[in-house]
DNA sequence: ATGATAAAGAGAAGGCGTCTCATTTGAATG
DNA sequence: CATTCAAATGAGACGCCTTCTCTTTATCAT
């Protein structure tokens, strides 16, 4: 499946700024980007998107389940590509670096602790915030 | 330890807004307050305290570890007293109803995978959105 | 009580994100 | 391929939460 084809399977119709804004994510899978980055790529290529557009977009993205929001200790959001995978994510609190993980046993406990709740998931997110090796050593 | 002795354990000053601050989130524990809802109860109780002194006031509170902070779904911050015991939190994204739950299991596997990717952890969040029961039945 | 210093109050300013509205674009139709 | 109309975009204004600045005030040690 294209891009192209990828958007109107997610109800959106094929447009320039949605076509581009879905190759930089991809091309940059891995990175965690805010809409002012993404907005500054499509600048750097000669792009004429407006700021409002890629927050549109992403927000779009964002309720067809093409990319995931995340809220990092700041509050400010970035995006990502959701490959239908969901993980977790460790975060250097002093250079900002981003591991993901998956941990089924997590992944199960709160599947658990929502049923017992009487909760239906949509869904969750954990955030281990603390200072990577690096970090660790410059004190 | 009354709150007075609390504050100057915590390295701040006894001042009036930061026990008054202190007051409300105690009273209202369970409950996870915006800046803002602090502000009014203030203003209901005649005291005039600017909202700038309550949020540098969360944050120093913060800071010290008398306050969490989160951010549930909608990115504004809320607060709620940090009594020792961290817990994590079940969150209706249409009513806004918490609930909080501890998971030992769920504890031990965050510190052993941020153990394995070389983090040393200085704080984590897990929320977990979903419906309430009451939130399923009102479709 | 007094003085040094931190904290507070008020309002301006900042930053991220959303809204409005005129204009353009996409894609279905003839 | 031209037409048409709803949907999407661009630009900038706007809004909200939060922080900053600067003067005034309060706290605490002496």
């Amino acid at each position: 499946m294209n891009d192209e084809q990828r958007l109107k399977a997610a109800g959106l119709k094929a447009t320039v700024p949605r076509l581009k804004i879905l190759e930089i994510l991809q091309a940059r899978e891995g990175q965690h980007l805010s809409a002012e980055d993404i907005y500054k790529i499509l600048l750097e290529n000669q792009l004429d998107v407006g700021l409002a557009t890629v927050y549109r977009v992403l927000t779009q993205f964002e309720a067809a389940g093409l990319v995931a929001r995340h809220r990092f200790e700041d509050g400010h959001a970035v995006f990502e590509l959701d490959q239908g995978e969901h993980h977790d994510h460790l975060v250097c609190t002093r250079c900002g670096r981003v591991e993901e993980f998956l941990d089924p046993v997590i992944e199960e406990r709160q599947r658990r602790i929502a049923d017992e709740a009487g909760f239906r998931i949509t869904h969750h997110q954990l955030y281990i915030f603390g200072l990577c090796s690096d970090c660790q050593d410059k004190g």
